[in-house]
RNA sequence: GGCGCCAUAGCCAAGUGGUAAGGCAGAGGUCUGCAAAACCUUUAUCCCCGGUUCAAGUCCGGGUGGCGCCUCCA
């Protein structure tokens, strides 16, 4: 597989340090209000990342951080309030929720910055005995001209990055480019910790070195997150983790595109921002999920209402073809005919492309063409009827190749096809226990039997109401619940 | 000022130097009692100007337009 390096700018082989345990962390929430699209977006991808990896055999051991205590959080509870672990304790349980929805696995450790104070701690003390780190007035900071690499991430010397800061200097720090590790507390009533430097709280940075370090070690696979977490908070956790481990500390460095609201970032700075909590009132998680994925993960996403119904439109492409599947499963033909044996001689031809796109660098959008592909060969070979044998293997490989994506999970939040026995009422109701539906079915079939195209309407729009589909096939009723 | 990204049909969007995937929307048609779904047909001087090459959407140079990071942000 080829995947983007930030730190080389260019695509490279992925050569994992350990082929039978590939370790990634992405720099998770600050849990202080629902997730926003923006915010969603490398949970999706690198969600999928994970999928794919592990669907072409390899385990990962996936860590993904709640940032717990923040400045944000710490406003939010006095807002509120509340304890800043009211807060952050609850927007994890919301995190949870919404991610469920986005047919986001939970991630195979999910530290808490609190729960992992000691050793913070322990990494600045480090810091600080190896002359990277200095304490003034009970903050830390770490001396960013002390790490020689500094600035190898984003691509900017040291000296450039200081003439365009703009945030006024801190006349504690000794360099405008300083930052904090540790932060010494304020008033008396804020949540802090003891340390050798007396009561505080991590600074932002510290918290994914420490963590990354101890779930999965002093170097890991890929470290991945936002592109806009690129400078400076990739590039002071490189500085952090390299200045103690003196080991690399990403191989690679994956960062995903911005969601943009005409065509500008979305950020809860600007307050352009939509929150996956309010999009779900009108789009299933996988919609949204289907949406963030149509595009390729380096590229920006404008988001929009209009782009939106496109998304589900296609996905609904998918879902069709899966219940026309289903369908014929149950109720095609016995035997397969030589135009289905030849079809399904190639069918391997889109999976082959799935994967070859899926290893250049995560190219779903050019994955789901596959998937579009072969779906249209096999509404071709379909159009009209099938055996069960060749709609067997058509829908196992457009389940296989989907729920890579995240696509027509069992568990999906759109929920399947039920399917019912045939027109003509002889068929069994196979799996559906719902006698009074299979009497309007029936009903309905004796009426269109005896053209009473009126009363077979009624029917149809009675059961349209309660968000049951009925399709007339060749091969009988489909029946389709919303 | 420093660093970086992008520009492909009405819209979205792939594209490894060899004469443009896929999806949505639109138009016409087939199938259907009518629908639905599906199928068939149909829609691109790849931002502009140079250059390299037998061959450029793809490489190089120069424009134009848009966006981003350098400040909390996914």
């Amino acid at each position: 597989m080829k995947v983007y390096n930030t730190l080389t700018n260019s695509k490279e082989e992925f050569k994992p340090i350990d082929e039978n345990d590939i370790k990634i962390y992405v720099c998770g929430p600050t849990v202080y209000n629902y997730f926003h699209i923006g915010n969603a977006r490398p949970f999706v991808v690198f969600d999928t990342l994970r999928r794919y990896l592990e669907y072409r055999g390899r385990k990962v051991t996936f860590v993904q951080n709640f940032t717990d205590v923040d400045d944000k959080i710490i406003n939010k509870a006095k807002e509120d309030g509340v304890t800043a672990g009211e807060v952050s304790e609850r927007f994890i349980a919301e995190y949870y929720k919404d991610a469920a929805a986005l047919n986001v696995k939970k991630a195979s450790v999910h530290p808490k910055v609190t729960e992992n104070i000691s050793e913070i701690v322990s990494f600045v003390e480090s810091l600080v005995e190896k002359g990277y780190a200095y304490e003034a007035d009970g903050d830390v900071y770490f001396s960013t001209r002390a790490f020689t690499d500094y600035g190898k991430l984003s691509g900017q010397n040291i000296d450039d990055l200081e003439s365009g800061a703009r945030v006024g200097v801190d006349e504690r720090k000794k360099d405008p480019l300083d930052f904090a590790l540790w932060k010494a507390r304020k008033v008396d009533s804020e949540i802090a910790w003891d340390s050798p430097w007396g009561m505080g709280r991590p600074g932002w940075h510290i918290e994914c070195s420490a963590m990354s370090k101890k779930y999965l070690g002093d170097t890991i696979d890929i470290h991945a997150g936002g592109q806009d977490l690129t400078f400076p908070h990739h590039e002071n956790e490189i500085a952090q983790s390299e200045a103690r481990n003196g080991k690399p500390f990403a191989n690679y460095w994956m960062h995903n595109g911005y969601i943009t609201i005409d065509n500008k970032k979305m950020s809860k700075s600007e307050g352009n921002f939509f929150t996956v909590r309010d999009i779900l009132k009108d789009y299933s998680g996988e919609v949204v999920r289907f949406f963030l994925l149509s595009g390729h993960y380096r590229s920006p996403i404008n988001f929009s209402r209009g782009l939106m119904d496109s998304a589900k439109s296609a996905l609904a492409r998918i879902y069709n073809a899966e219940q026309t599947l289903e369908h014929l499963v149950k109720n095609g033909d016995a035997e397969l005919s030589d135009a289905e044996r030849e079809s399904l001689s190639g069918l391997g031809k889109y999976r082959d492309k799935f994967i070859a796109s899926m290893d250049d660098d995560l190219n779903t959008a050019d994955a789901i063409a596959a998937i579009f592909e072969l779906i249209s060969e096999v509404n071709g070979v379909c159009k009209g009827g099938a055996s069960k044998e060749y709609a067997g293997a058509a829908l196992a490989e457009l389940r296989e190749l989907a729920r890579v994506l995240g696509l027509l999970d069992e568990s999906g939040a759109a929920g399947g096809a039920a399917d019912g026995g045939g027109a003509d009422g002889t068929g069994s109701p196979d799996g559906d226990s719902d006698a009074a539906l299979q009497a309007l079915i029936e009903e309905r079939a004796a009426a269109r039997a005896e053209k009473n195209w009126q009363r077979a309407d009624e029917i149809r729009d009675e059961l349209a109401a309660m968000g049951i589909t009925l399709k007339d096939t060749p091969q009988g009723v489909q029946i389709i619940r919303a």
